[in-house]
Formats: structure tokens, C-alpha cells, sequence
DNA sequence: GCGCTGATTCGACGTATGCCAAAATAGATG
DNA sequence: CATCTATTTTGGCATACGTCGAATCAGCGC
């Protein structure tokens, strides 16, 4: 788990969908983190492999959102990015 | 800090620092975890630049203590680790 | 069925990272 | 001061990791 989090892009991602409206986020809402998508899909899916991150495609768009369990844990550590 | 605790090696180092009797442990107490001695300095080494332990000479050994800081914003995040 | 948009997978490249052996430093002890 | 143990630093190597471009797959609308 630390070690899917220790890259920034991938903090970030996290942080970016832990903290996005309804607690989920498009793809396409993230694709400017700095990397090109490829990298973001990747990315993902490590987070996917890591039981951080679930996946829902709902039409032509897939929807990522945060284990709640994870959520729970991290708890006052992602209050910093998630305001 | 993530990045820091990403390596499986850190981690355990970190928590063995964290569970040592008294709060701090010295290198020759932890000088089996796999890997060679000189690369368990240079991962305490990175342990200490990202914040999470400071070290303290005395005498002839070294002792590593973790941030008190730190340990409290793991909390129950590294009771599975440290009993 | 045919294109179109969005998302993933594949192949390859460059960089970063962890690892060890050997050498160098720090402090204690004779 | 010489020496010995404990720790850190250095140099170099092998591997893993992140990144991108191109190709491929999945639905949707025409």
C-alpha cells in the first residue's frame, strides 16, 4: 500500500478521486496531472492492484472511486489534499 | 513520506525501529533483515532525510528513535506491525 | 455496419533505485 | 599512538519503474 502511494503521481491520483464530487471521478476529469493518459490508465490500475481504487464503467466512461475501507485508515493523513 | 516507506526493507526497518524496547534501537540490533549492513545504513539514511527517525550517537553505537510525530499520525495504521 | 470518442494494453526507451563489496570515518580501549 | 569494532560513505552493477507513442478494445450515434 505504501508502496502504490509512494509514487507523487500516483498520491496524487488517489487524493485527486478520494476528494472529487460524489467520491468518484471520470478518467477524463483527471487527465491533467502532468503525464500523458496512457500513464494516468496505468496508474490507475496499479491502484486497482493495490485494493486502493475500484473501477465502474457506466456507458463510455469508467468511474473510479475509493475503497472505504482505505478511507477509513488514512482518515486525518489526506485532510491535507482533501479539504 | 510514502515514497520513503515504499520500499518493503524501510518498512520493516521503520517498524522494527518503531516496536524496539524503549522506543529506539540500535544498528546491530537490526542488522538482519535480508539485506547487507551497509544497506540497511543507507535506507536508515533515507528513513532520517524524509523525517521519520532521527539518530542519536552514543558512544560507539548508533541509535535510531522514529519521530514521535509521525507515530502518532500512523496510530492504528502500523498496529498490525508493531504488537 | 461504420466512424467517433474514451479507455486500456503493448513495446521500447531512459532514468532511478536497491544492492553489494570495498574503502573510509568515528569513537573507545589498550 | 596503534588498533579494534561499529557505522557510514563510495563506486559500480543489475534490475525495476515510470513514461511515452502507437496500436487495440469498448460503447455510442449515425
Amino acid at each position: 500500500m505504501f508502496k502504490a502511494l509512494g509514487d507523487p503521481v500516483r498520491l496524487r491520483l488517489f487524493s485527486l478521486v478520494a476528494s472529487h464530487a460524489g467520491g468518484e471521478a471520470c478518467v477524463c476529469d483527471i487527465s491533467d496531472v502532468g503525464v500523458s493518459q496512457p500513464t494516468v490508465s496505468h496508474h490507475l490500475k496499479k491502484l486497482k492492484e493495490a485494493g486502493l481504487l475500484t473501477s465502474e464503467r457506466r456507458g463510455t466512461w469508467v468511474y473510479y472511486r475509493v475503497e472505504p475501507a482505505v478511507l477509513a485508515s488514512m482518515g486525518h493523513l489526506l485532510t491535507p489534499a482533501a479539504p
